[in-house]
DNA sequence: CCTACATCCTCTAGTGGCTAGAGGTTCAAT
DNA sequence: ATTGAACCTCTAGCCACTAGAGGATGTAGG
């Protein structure tokens, strides 16, 4: 039986973080001792492994609790979990793809400071006007 | 003069999140009708448009205030403009980084995919088996 | 001048995924 | 029996918005 300390230990979790996921039903009620505090057995430390391996890739808690429903069926086809981690990888390439537009804009701006004063800043005028950009960068980095 | 639906569609920017912008100081407080509405000039479009820029290139409301304090003394070396844009592209070269390992670790992933049953799943056992990964992604994908 | 209706106002609360702190209790070792 | 680390609940905060309730204002047409 592990304590909540000994979980968070285990897998790098903070503590409030599993007494957060315990709150929205990622992670199961774990028994209690008399006194009130939390134990945890194997399949805690299991699941709390997954959830973090899982967020550590960029899955959203909901993606996490699809995987974790179904991961509960081992019947079924693992269809629907391609789909999920594909879904997970084509965002991961969007968001390389946008931050790859600002980083290239980014640079293209601080290229053409010359260390003057501010009056005459070149990364203050890219940012006045949008106009100058090449980077096709709207609605962007509202990363997630 | 103009209001705020006028200046939000100028900008591209939401309505509530001009308000917002006002609420915490980023905007100056405009002008009002006798009725209480808003109404913006030009310097209150131009400032907007440069915050909505900023945040395209994912500067944070921080340091925008910051570049928007540095905007108005035009005397000073801009070197503290450099700064605070370098940093930005460092922390963009860091989140590109990271999201490179990631797709890569999600793509080996799913080539590993089978199309079987949910049991025996490679994605869900990655998932579980944090040994198996190539690459080194812990305290990743927290963007911002 | 009146009405319709789009737009505006303030205020509160919610999003995701945690994190921090207050103020108090329990557990294990000595 | 006492210490002190670790636990408990509860509330509030982070960022950068977004959504909605419930009501007031502004403007165009009749």
């Amino acid at each position: 039986m592990l304590t909540i300390g000994m979980l968070s230990r285990e897998t790098g979790t903070k503590v409030p973080t599993i007494r957060y996921y315990e709150q929205i039903g990622l992670m199961p009620k774990p028994s209690r001792t008399d006194g009130g505090q939390r134990r945890y057995g194997e399949s805690d430390l299991d699941r709390l492994s997954f959830v973090r391996h899982a967020r550590q890739l960029g899955f959203s808690l909901d993606a996490i609790r699809e995987l974790l429903d179904l991961a509960d069926n081992p019947d079924r086809d693992c269809d629907e979990i391609d789909i999920i981690a594909h879904r997970q990888l084509r965002q991961v390439e969007q968001r390389i793809g946008r931050l790859e537009a600002l980083r290239s804009e980014l640079e293209r701006m601080l290229r053409q400071c010359n260390g003057g004063k501010t009056s005459d800043c070149r990364v203050l005028e890219v940012l006045r006007d949008h106009s100058e950009c090449l980077a096709d960068h709207k609605d962007d980095c509202s990363d997630r």
